[in-house]
RNA sequence: UCCCCGAUAGCUCAAUUGGUAGAGCGAGCGGCUGUUAACCGCUAGGUUCAUGGUUCGAGUCCAUGUCGGGGAGCCA
């Protein structure tokens, strides 16, 4: 007999039926009239399964070592509760216990753990509420970013994980290589990239948007959802050096048309997640932090605000507030001026657009001004930035003016530069990180917490 | 990478101007109970992050390092 999710039992499960369960004992209590109840979570859903275990069922003989973090399946038959907290229970007629958990060394207690600690057991904190609760959000965000992309025609396009392009400067790349260094530190100073795997200095990528241009420029709309390597030394709550990125990129799309995208697919996301995840919500909402709902139903039942750079300088400069850097055009706005925009100004998201040319990359489109580019940055509050995109340059002379003026050679993008040569046209696109979304979904204030297995400086364990 | 803070029992934290290292929770045992973060009693549990220094004496003061947290920069 295959296993029933908890999740259906409780939802759907009517007295009278009889289901197997299975899962991790969260806590037991026992009776002395004979009888124990066992807690049991299968990390099909939020709530865990109340099952009474009489002293005369097959396997009782083993509810000592049914324990906290054990794990056991039950064959039982459904039942009314009789007691506050749950609609039905589960009354065993068979217990077996498959593993058990000595409560001298499992580390994982009837109680709170700091995420910190949880993090030094990231084998075990998929057990707690709170990462069974994120590894559901996660889920269901996915499942709505591919809803999102493919009801609207989209192409899901798998770019390169190794890249050997050196690319837009996004940060420091990782290095890919089977050479073997050791060896080499050992009689010479310089690594020969041409005895290399590839031939040439391979790396992680750092951004799937290059690729996607091609996708975009030849089958149309498309998106990547993938894996993304930072080697910067970030040590903040919002960066991880292994982190998924999802980038769109749509021919015929003017920098507006990317804006509606954008304010759309977070909505979206929001949404299914709000549905599909509604008692892991109320969860991180209790828990974790008091203002996520309301802070989600504002960004789903407003417009974002669309701001261009130089008016936001201006609101800024007169806002009386004290920053600790200044505000000066032509400079990129620190984290306390986008965290005063969206949390105190405005009290919602915020686009910002046209961005000085100076401060932004080779590939986004000049604007007529000749002083900025049609550059987006998606902005909400307690996150900060959660989108940047752009309109592409399509115009090949202004693109190649523009990588000389970023100290880049055209030749070595020859790819790239091709796509304006041959068949151009006016696209756009954006990258959103998902960790960061999953964030401010989930009210947790840390983004290692927001990824199965965190990967930062000093830190890649699990 | 820079600034600030921290590291003491399995976990979360105390420990007075430097003077015998404690509590709550958890765990084990017992009691009670259609219980549900249960409750009551007892018990066990420590190289105070590492190395060096100051001192009669260091958890406490100093230096360096490691790791962790918060903030900044870089960005998504």
């Amino acid at each position: 007999m295959v296993r029933t999710h908890v999740a259906k039992v409780l939802k759907d499960a009517q007295p009278g039926d009889t289901v197997k369960v299975g899962g991790w004992v969260r806590t037991r209590r026992d009776s002395k009239q004979g009888f124990s109840f066992v807690e049991l979570n299968d990390g099909s859903c939020f709530s865990s399964i109340q099952v009474v275990v009489d002293a005369d069922t097959p396997g009782y003989d083993s509810i000592k070592d049914v324990t906290t973090g054990s794990c056991v399946s039950i064959n039982g038959e459904v039942k009314d509760s009789p007691g506050k907290g749950q609609r039905v229970e589960l009354h065993a007629t068979e217990l077996v216990l498959h593993g058990t958990a000595d409560g001298d060394t499992y580390p994982l207690q009837k109680k709170r753990h700091s995420f910190e600690f949880l993090r030094e057991i990231a084998h075990l904190r998929p057990r707690t509420n709170t990462f069974g609760a994120i590894t559901r959000v996660r889920n269901a965000a996915s499942a709505a970013v591919h809803e999102f992309f493919q009801d609207r025609g989209f192409y899901y396009i798998q770019t390169p994980v190794i890249t050997t392009s050196d690319c837009e400067g996004a940060g420091q790349m990782f290095s890919v290589t089977t050479l073997n260094l050791e060896r080499i530190a050992e009689v010479q100073t310089k690594l020969d990239y041409a005895q290399d795997f590839f031939g040439k200095r391979a790396a992680l990528t750092v951004s799937g948007q290059l690729e996607a241009e091609i996708f975009a420029c030849g089958t149309g709309d498309c998106y990547t959802f993938g894996p993304t390597f930072r080697a910067e030394n970030s040590n903040t709550t919002r960066h991880l050096a292994e982190f998924w990125m999802i980038e769109p990129e749509m021919p015929f799309y003017e920098l507006t048309d990317n804006m509606d995208l954008a304010e759309k697919f977070v909505q979206h996301v929001i949404n299914r997640v709000l549905e599909r995840c509604a008692e892991d919500m109320e969860f991180f909402n209790l828990r974790i932090d008091k203002t996520v709902l309301e802070t989600l139903r504002n960004i789903t039942e407003n417009e974002f605000i669309r701001l261009p750079y130089t008016e936001a300088v201006d609101i800024l400069q007169k806002s009386g507030q004290k920053f600790e850097y200044p505000v000066e055009w032509g400079h990129d706005l620190q984290s306390e001026h986008e965290r005063f925009l969206t949390e105190q100004h405005f009290k919602q998201p915020v686009i910002l657009f046209d961005y000085p040319r100076t401060i932004k990359p080779f590939y986004m489109r000049c604007n007529d001004d000749g002083k900025t580019v049609r550059a987006m940055d998606v902005l909400v509050p307690r996150i900060g930035e959660i989108i940047g995109g752009s309109q592409r340059e399509e115009r090949l002379d202004v693109l190649e003016s523009r990588m000389k003026e970023c100290g880049l050679e055209p030749e070595e993008y020859w790819w790239y530069v091709d796509l304006r040569r041959y068949g151009t046209v006016p696209h756009s696109g954006f990258g959103l990180g998902f960790e960061r979304l999953i964030q401010l979904m989930t009210g947790m204030q840390n983004i290692r917490d927001c990824i199965p297995f965190p990967r930062v400086p000093k830190s890649a364990d699990f």
